[in-house]
RNA sequence: GGUCCCAUCGUCCAGUGGCCUAGGACAUCACCCUCUCAAGGUGGAGACACGGGUUCGAAUCCCGUUGGGACUGCCA
């Protein structure tokens, strides 16, 4: 047996859909699991009026992103129009395909009541030349059943006298879907179709395509073997929508999503590795990975599962990675690469580097997202921290042990011979008791005062970071506001 | 409407005739840990769509019903 040569095939008319991603995927682990595999990318341009170049980029950014490396191409399909086009001559000579000149009203005026879909055949004898109005239909055969070979779902027949005379070739020349692509999956030897769900009534026609050009071209080439994944689909169970669903890769990758930990969630959208471990190595991935274990049924794509695989990703991560990871988002300036839909909250001249390698290991085991780092540490580098109202309002407005707390604070931290973690802590705990407030109680308003909200990483090695200088301006400036 | 596909916890998977009083993960609930929030730990609740067969024995095989979905373009 050959080598398996597989290729996707996006068109570049939105973003890289995360259903494309999977397929892509899938494609991929069967090329990498042969040391001669070939995967291939080929961009299916040839819809001029709903493709757009910036497309083409998304698709080249979320490939490598990805990490799918390509062993040939990127191919452009509108490249390969002439051999489209003669195909399309090859057939019409050799009697496959003829011309057809009836519109869709037409159509539908002589079927009347007849509830057959597709086209009636009306012209597949006429004998009509060539003209601006005419498009070229495949003639296709009258009985018989076709069979797909599918690695995932088996046999799937179809009945060829349900298969209308599509068309290949519309009235202006440029050659449809169905040809396009068959003509390039031959020109490129693709021994596997694998591909969405949606594709699976395709696949009958496509085969035919491929026997008759196989008849009437010079060159004889093996038919591929398919294989159609499972559809994801959303929570309504409909096919993921690139208008209502929140399908973008390019998204996830903006939020802050680790691109390993994306790959290995998708691999899970319709199959498993072995055993029960979930998180498993991109190797193993690429081992196990059989398309005859690929589910039969649609999946739904859950981004709490997603996100959560991610933060176990992100928890993996060594401290250097992980503070490597973040540039994008703490400090863009210094990446060649940054989120399109954000900035960092503050400027570059308040960011401190060493100050975010010191901090960064207790964001780390905090996010889920390396989108969610900013708003974890922004009081940090702010002039000023944001003050949430509701609980300022909860814990030093509303509440006279608030005040209290942040003038025994400032006074006690204020003389602190030595200013770390566990000095503060000690001080905290000794304020809090003097006040007949347990600690849970007592860190809260020091917390609010100085970070500005109620959650956050761990306070007393927050303010140590911070300095006392600081620590000592916001508990002053929060007393002054609650008066 | 027609053709085709599908059917195990809310969700994603495991399960290929006996190991299943159905397993794991996410989500959810409770408790523990704890300076907040997370993380972590322990435990709980939670599914074989239904009806017929086949078989000593069915979540697993067959048929039907019901329910969902895809396709049905001179788009890809």
């Amino acid at each position: 047996m050959s080598a398996p040569r597989v290729r996707i095939a996006p068109s570049p008319t939105g973003f890289f859909h995360v259903g494309t991603a999977r397929t892509a995927l899938f494609n991929w682990f069967i090329a990498r699991q042969d040391p001669e595999g070939v995967f291939i990318l080929r961009i299916e341009d040839t819809d001029e009026s709903r493709n757009r170049e910036e497309w083409v980029e998304g698709i080249y950014s979320a490939m490598a992103w990805l990490g799918f490396a390509l062993d040939e191409g990127p191919f452009r399909q509108s490249d390969n129009a002439a051999a489209h086009e003669a195909a399309a001559e090859m057939l019409r000579l050799s009697g496959y395909a003829y011309y057809c000149s009836c519109t869709a009203a037409d159509v539908a005026a002589r079927k009347g009541d007849d509830k057959t879909p597709g086209y009636d055949g009306f012209c597949r004898d006429r004998g009509i030349e060539r003209s601006e109005t005419t498009a070229l239909r495949f003639r296709t055969p009258r009985e018989g059943v076709t069979t797909v070979h599918d690695l995932v779902r088996g046999n799937v027949e179809f009945a060829n006298a349900l298969i209308d005379d599509f068309v290949i070739a519309k009235s202006s020349g440029t050659v449809l879907y169905a040809l396009a692509n068959v003509t390039d999956d031959r020109h490129d030897r693709i021994t596997h179709v694998i591909r969405g769900e949606e594709h699976l009534a395709n696949a009958p026609k496509q085969m035919m395509l491929w026997e008759a050009l196989d008849e009437s071209s010079p060159d004889f080439v093996a038919l591929p073997v398919f294989a159609h994944l499972p559809l994801l689909v959303n929570e309504q169970r409909k096919k993921l929508s690139k208008r209502k669903d929140p399908v973008a890769t390019e998204s996830y990758r903006d939020k802050g999503y680790l691109s390993n930990a994306f790959v290995n969630y998708l691999a899970l959208l319709g199959w498993s590795p072995r055993g029960d471990e979930e998180i498993v190595p991109l190797s193993t991935l690429v081992e196990e990975f059989r398309l005859e274990d690929v589910s039969h049924s649609p999946a739904f794509f859950d981004v709490k599962k997603l996100t959560h695989m991610n933060g176990e990703y992100i928890r993996a991560l060594s401290a250097d990675e992980f503070i490597a990871a973040s540039a994008p988002w703490v400090c863009p300036w210094t990446s060649a690469w940054r989120p399109s839909d954000r900035d960092a909250p503050w400027s570059e001249e308040l960011f401190d580097a060493e100050l975010f390698a010191r901090v960064a290991p207790l964001v780390q085991e905090r996010v889920a997202t390396l989108g969610e780092i900013p708003a974890m540490v922004e009081f940090f580098f702010l002039d000023e921290p944001r003050i949430d109202e509701v609980s300022f309002a909860k814990v030093i407005a509303n509440d006279p042990a608030g005040p209290a707390v942040l003038e025994r604070a400032a006074q006690r931290f204020e003389t602190l011979t030595t200013w770390d973690a566990a000095t503060l802590h000690e001080a905290t705990i000794e304020l809090g008791e003097a006040l007949g407030l347990n600690l849970r109680k007592a860190q809260a308003p020091i917390r609010c005062a100085v970070t500005g909200s109620l959650v956050g990483p761990p306070l007393f090695e927050s303010l140590e970071f911070l300095g006392r200088e600081k620590t000592l301006g916001r508990l002053r400036a929060a007393l002054a506001r609650s008066a």
